[in-house]
DNA sequence: GATGAATGAGTGTTCATTCAT
DNA sequence: GATGAATGAACACTCATTCAT
């Protein structure tokens, strides 16, 4: 029932569209909710999209290509720039990347889970985050970890594909454990302890170095 | 479609509507559809279940207690045992107890994929899932970790509930991608290489052993 | 409101229906008014047809077949019957057999309304209208006209098209005024004399025969 | 989509008014698809027009009132002026004005699509159309015919007011036919043979003189 | 017990009409 | 005057649920 400034009716639908959806599920939410949470009459909503699989389009579109733009693009170029300040090394770069990138996560969790909920249940939009998002990004990360395999810092029989998948798999379940269990997310992640630890085993791993090797 | 046998319309309905809300999710999905699919009449399905929302809690309550007593119960076994063989290490146990673990998710994708998506809209069977599953699972997953850490095999500054959760990330994280990047699971996760290297890196880690040490 | 016996919702919509659409043209009738006419719930008449649409096109298509067969198949058939008895003349025959269409149409009138105002913006329904109606009734009119200007009974400077034009347009539009004009045709158009003196003007025209000849 | 000269917006909306309405039907017709036509805004219409029925209606009217001018003011005149050519015969003077009248059909056939359509459904149009047209027209025709009767011209036993709606029917009914049935009117129906044949019809019908008068 | 026809509240969407600019 | 964004009642259509058979 916010009243939104004038000529922001689009953005006023958006944003509470991602928040019923994120509450409800793309499938559970009504127009009706959408345009009660907006502050607009329901009609309004389809002077600015033809349906309602278009407002969830959009929404992801938006998501896809801000994270196409970020992960993709700028990630690489935070990589090489950190590069140059040689004396930080491998975790380092990735703790800080790590913690910008959450910064965004924390920042946008209704769409993360709009998009991770939703992706499932519609091709199209799959095809769209695979493409732009997912093989970019995987390609990004295997020749960063295949140069450092070179480099003589990360091991050469790790499988660069499964330790980025790991990585990320470590990442998404941590915010999903707290996004479910402490149904909202008070401690912020990316300033917690957590974030160092996960990339602590990620290069170390768990086991206590015994004199066997 | 498929015609169950006489007396078996309980458990054809419940199949039916796991693969049918495994496809669509639980509001995307009809029940006339799932009378379909179990080759029953619509009204059927209501002399059965109170109501739509009751097949997906009596869906989900059957997989909380399958897994409350398979993981919680059996795997705490299943390591006192293993345990027994002494010269088993540590890794080696893990990793049988994953491949054991992940065949039986291989045999319910569809109901694992319904669990994670609709324990996030339904806070009730959320509920009964933390406190049956996620809890007593952390915690013994906690206690071997300790138990390690104190016999030297797990290094003493890891934070026992990180890397469980680090630990079951990688391994959901990778069902997902297989899930969803390659629409059917046709590699047999459970006898993938992956697996093994996802350990190595649990314990070992990716950074190269420097001389540092 | 009417209450039908059971088994016969079907026909308690379509008799709805064509009432309705009858009174307020397809595009001025709401399925709900067809429901209340017809004593079921709204979302009933969706069980026997698809969409509102189809309601209109399963009317139209049974009044055309109902038509094909009697105008095309019977007509012929009575054309050559009343042939045999050869002491009618030709205006006998038609007079007989116009009679005989009017009860007809007077026991549809309202679908004769539908079909002649539907038809003009529905392509597709007018398309099977002209091929199974018109068109075959056009060929049997001709025929059975170029006969008899060979038995020197018809002029033979008669243009067989425009003489059957002529004839349905006077005939149609005597139905048309009495239904405009007076609301209700509560005088019987079959049996009136009005009939006798359409076909009269047909074969003999309205001038005096004046001795020119 | 037609921008219009300044101040003749009114006008503008009229004409695309008619066609929409011809084509698609008054309730199958919308507001918005007018305003496009017209070229103006969907707002602009209701400076003009109170709502969307008094466009119809402002429509018709205009159509009755010129009728109701040429029809019954001038073919009066028509008929008087004629008659004083005297050696022009009956059916000459019908031919000449059916003539002229099919032209103005012609240059206005979707207006007549639109009268015939709606007057249907609109009973207070219907009204206005039968008691400034309809009845007057039949009177000038009545007066007529009993006129030429009286003169020895028509058949006594001719009734007026059925020999007048058959002419109409057969003029109506070609009108109609070539409407439907070849879409666009490429074959002039004023300059047609056709035209003179349906009179021909009218004034000697279509039976051979045999010799048993 | 099993059925599936029937229901009607509820859904996404349209559209004539209003009104601030 | 003209606009077109905004409205919300009304629409065609869906669906979980009931119940007579």
């Amino acid at each position: 029932m916010v009243r939104k400034k004038q000529g922001d009716k689009e953005n006023a639908i958006i944003e509470a569209a991602v928040k019923v959806f994120s509450q409800k599920s793309y499938h559970g939410s009504t127009t009706s909710e959408i345009a009660k949470e907006a502050g607009v009459a329901e009609g309004t909503i389809f002077r600015y999209f033809r349906t309602k699989k278009d407002i969830l389009s959009k929404i992801l579109i938006k998501v896809i290509e801000s994270y196409a733009q970020t992960v993709v693009v700028d990630s690489l170029r935070e990589f090489l720039t950190n590069y140059k300040d040689s004396n930080a090394n491998e975790k380092e770069v990735i703790k800080a990347l790590l913690r910008e990138r959450l910064k965004v996560i924390e920042a946008n969790l209704p769409l993360v889970k709009i998009l991770f909920t939703e992706i499932q249940f519609h091709p199209d939009l799959r095809k769209v985050w695979v493409e732009k998002v997912v093989r970019p990004s995987m390609d990004v990360a295997v020749a960063y970890i295949e140069k450092k395999k070179k480099e003589g810092k990360i091991k050469a029989e790790v499988n660069a594909e499964v330790a980025t998948r790991s990585f990320v798999g470590m990442v998404f379940f941590m915010v999903l454990s707290k996004l479910m269990l402490y149904e909202k997310l008070d401690l912020s992640l990316s300033e917690s302890g957590e974030l160092d630890q996960i990339v602590d085993i990620l290069f170390e791993g768990i086991a206590a170095r015994t004199i066997k090797g």
